[in-house]
DNA sequence: TATTGTTATACTCTATAACTATA
DNA sequence: TATAGTTATAGAGTATAACAATA
């Protein structure tokens, strides 16, 4: 009967990564929301405000307010979307492609601090594992 | 380079398991950080409000109304520690031992079904690496 | 002088409702 | 009538500063 709380562990886990995050975020001058879309967006696809919202978890009247500023600096473009007018597509600026990579290679040689003490099974383990509990 | 972020498959995985708690937690009148004050409580230290909430990750200024609100309850009670008097040791009462056991089974049931695609040693990798992480 | 618990205040984040333009 | 994007407002959550009692 002494078992944790997975709940407890994944938030705690997940703290203490998106703490380490904050200041490389910073540093780029990018807010922890504009990180997470211009990841989706580096995915590949370029979706309308709605689905970008809907696939990041997050709310549509927060993330007008995030693309404003990736706009503004350049990162990514609206443009209408011809089936649907009402509709506005986003996408990545070459700009905002690079600042990405930059990002996150930041972010990637962080994690390698993390995960140095895991074996290379456990590594593989748990990037299997997690995105099958989301 | 196809390398997903460790803090976001982290952060979704926490979100989709905390979201299913809510429900039950709200079922037992308790809210998510009452929940983990119970459970440190739980754990066997009586502990004073400021090393709770530093082992809680929580402030010190929140803690106060959650604890009221859990000593209302009858669930914990706040006693004077005889060895320094500005502070309050906390503890678990009766009513709120049996509280935190009964909402931690109806977790650790939700927490079973999410578990259910997992293998078993699958998830005891997870077990393993998920303290080592935070 | 520093620290524990407490209160009060300001700030940020989030949720909800309305408005426009298209459908 | 319904939907995409937008704006504004209210609410919840969080952070900071100050206070009384004790060290």
């Amino acid at each position: 009967m002494d078992r944790p709380d997975l709940g407890e562990l994944l938030a705690r886990a997940a703290r203490r990564v998106i703490d380490a995050e904050r200041p490389l975020l910073e540093a780029h001058g990018v807010s922890m929301w504009a990180y997470v879309a211009l990841s989706l967006l580096a995915r590949g696809s370029t979706p309308t405000q709605l689905a970008l919202a809907e696939s990041m978890g997050y709310d549509k009247t927060r993330l007008i307010k995030i693309l404003d500023g990736l706009e503004a600096d350049g990162l990514v473009a609206r443009e209408p979307d011809p089936s649907d007018r009402r509709a506005r597509v986003v996408s990545l600026t070459a700009a905002g492609r690079a600042k990405h990579a930059a990002i996150q290679a930041d972010i990637h040689a962080m994690e390698d601090e993390v995960l140095a003490s895991l074996s290379a099974t456990e590594r593989a383990t748990l990037y299997a594992v997690l995105p099958r509990l989301a």
